[in-house]
DNA sequence: TGTACATCAGTGAACGCGCGTTCACTGATGTAC
DNA sequence: TGTACATCAGTGAACGCGCGTTCACTGATGTAC
């Protein structure tokens, strides 16, 4: 049946929304189109009418809300300094909540070998994410900050996927508590 | 028709061989047991006198030659210093080759919703990455090297993921360029 | 060393399944009067 | 404001396809004598 405009504009979000975080949690190739339409409430046969493809939801759902993490991001990121942003970006709850998480650490591979659609709109949500970290990162010269802000991001990727993928808890944590001591010194 | 023994284990070797080369260029998804099958020169009916399942091959492909960049070990890995090492992992060259590259860049987040068997196999291959680049790496005390080789190693993870995803070569190239500095100087 | 035959690795067709995608249909919406 | 009906978002069955896996068959291997 038809729906109200603003209820289409509702279920367009549910959708996105759910894509967004299921994607992240089981990769692009292990989210079904059907799985995303249940999770937004709606049945897999109305998915059509809101996107041309998986790949066109793909590219909506992660230019939606960015690469970084949202649930790091939420709490006023303009006030938050570098070491505050390490610090919940390389913690055991972004470890353990990809949904939830950086889209470059949990999909960035699988996304290297997408379309070039796809990698475009990560590389905007790159840029902006240096963009932002430079801003709150130490150094005396633009230049020094933007060097500490790709060193310390490239840092925190490589540690959440390290720490994601290790089955040891322990060396898991260790991983974590490294690189964030490192970023702090940088 | 039969084959020899001698034929039976080079048979194993190739689809091994084909198999870590495959999944770390497309996928553990993106790579069919046929692709591999016909990649190491048999049909893909005799896949299953040599593996159980195409799990078991991931487990045995992703053992059969480690984490690290298979390519960039093959030269005297033992007097290899952590900044030559760096170099090389931290290349346009390995950047555009993730086949002959790096199994926890490439497949880490894959990797990290797979099977706990999966993930054990990795983990093996970080630990003993940590240690053979904490024996290169620069520092005073065993627990200083261990902590210099964990920063570097999660820094040229990250920064490989987040190179191979840019689409802009400029700031690909200047990610592995300030990874590579930053590592120098750790 | 030579022969006969049981073994078994590889072949290629076939299976069931889940996927992305399509489509005829339904019925609430929202517009025209 | 009230009514009549064209629109169109959502439904659920159906499609073609590629996947992982199975299996009856083939014929070279390698063992028993």
């Amino acid at each position: 049946m038809k729906v109200s405009r603003e209820q289409v504009r509702r279920n367009r979000e549910q959708i996105l929304a759910a894509a967004a975080r299921l994607f992240r949690e089981r990769g692009l190739d292990g989210v079904s189109v059907a799985e995303v339409m249940q999770a937004a409430g709606l049945t897999h046969g109305a998915f059509y009418g809101h996107f041309d493809s998986k790949q066109a939801l793909i590219r909506e759902a992660l230019r939606h809300d960015g690469a970084a993490a949202p649930a790091a991001r939420r709490k006023r990121a303009s006030t938050q300094s570098a070491a505050e942003f390490a610090d919940s970006y390389l913690s055991t709850r972004h470890r353990d909540d990809p949904g939830g998480g950086c889209a470059v650490a949990g999909l960035g591979a699988e996304a290297a070998r997408g379309s070039a659609e796809l990698r475009a709109t990560l590389t905007e949500s790159v840029k902006r994410e240096i963009d932002r970290f430079s801003a709150a990162s130490p150094g005396a010269t633009a230049a020094q900050r933007r060097r500490a802000a790709i060193a310390s991001y490239a840092a925190m990727v490589g540690a959440i996927v390290i720490a994601r993928v290790v089955a040891d808890d322990k060396l898991s944590q260790e991983i974590l508590a490294t690189t964030r001591k490192a970023v702090h010194l940088a």
